[in-house]
DNA sequence: AGAGCGAATTAGAACTATTCCAAATCCACG
DNA sequence: CGTGGATTTGGAATAGTTCTAATTCGCTCT
């Protein structure tokens, strides 16, 4: 599921509480996020935001991605060599990567999981934040 | 806890049975993997191998490195923007990756804990691994 | 409305990590 | 001991990202 929608002024405040500025460029890099939620790649972005604003530089479009990232409206995931990939859901999840197709998967994660999962952690190591990944194959999703 | 040390034959059957064939440098390459067990980069490891073996090159390493993965002594880590890093520690773990330092921990994990976390799949999804990444703080470790 | 000013954008250069390539070398097998 | 395939090597090439310097944008203060 995707995040709840955000206003342009709830938009414009996320970005303002971390010292930046809304911009037209921010602006359309999230709502190409929020439209298809597939873990796109900078150059992917790219691509689709040119399309809407045919102006806008790959310069800005890892700027914006960067500033959206700070300002938590967006998350990013690394789990391969290569590009990076940027994910707008905000809900507690996993990823889950089908090794056949290259897809990438949100899978939902109960509460209690993460609970459970960070409880193997010893004494003294203290985490903020928790990732998981699987890989293997997904039977005909999306 | 480090993987069971291996022996030179077992070592060599591990490459003979994907079709790959032992050699100075993918020994050297994985004992220096085993000799310090920090995550190190291609270029760190490459470095640390230079001092066994000087005419090593660098396409060498990362051909080593690759043969390691394949016939699974070793395992990659990509949890972040920047260089990938090898681990040689086989047994079920997690990462934790200490913000302010920079470091990564492994952290063992219990038989339970994977299961309980593959059960969040829903039907249609079946994971052959399962990666779990800590980011935050460790107090005073190693 | 206009000036000043820091933030944001832009294009392109620079940089880093990795892969590719072609030539030289090694090694197992007949 | 010679042949063939695998491996190593150094350098060139590539991919992804970051940096840089110049321009533009858009507040804020008159």
């Amino acid at each position: 599921m995707a995040a709840i929608t955000e206003t342009p002024e709830a938009f414009a405040q996320k970005l303002a509480d971390i010292g930046l500025r809304n911009t037209p460029q921010r602006e359309v890099v999230y709502g190409v996020l929020m439209k298809k939620q597939d873990h796109p790649t900078a150059d992917e972005v790219y691509v689709r935001v040119k399309q809407e604003m045919p102006t806008i530089s790959l310069a800005t479009v890892y700027n914006c991605l960067e500033a959206l990232v700070q300002c938590k409206l967006v998350r990013v995931v690394n789990f391969e060599r290569g590009p990076t990939r940027y994910c707008p859901n905000l809900n507690p999840h996993a990823h889950f990567h089908d090794e056949a197709t290259g897809a990438t998967y949100d899978i939902d994660l109960p509460d209690g999981v993460l609970n459970q999962v960070n409880a193997v952690l010893p004494k003294g190591y203290d985490a903020k934040s928790i990732e998981i990944i699987f890989r293997g194959s997904a039977a005909n999703k999306r």
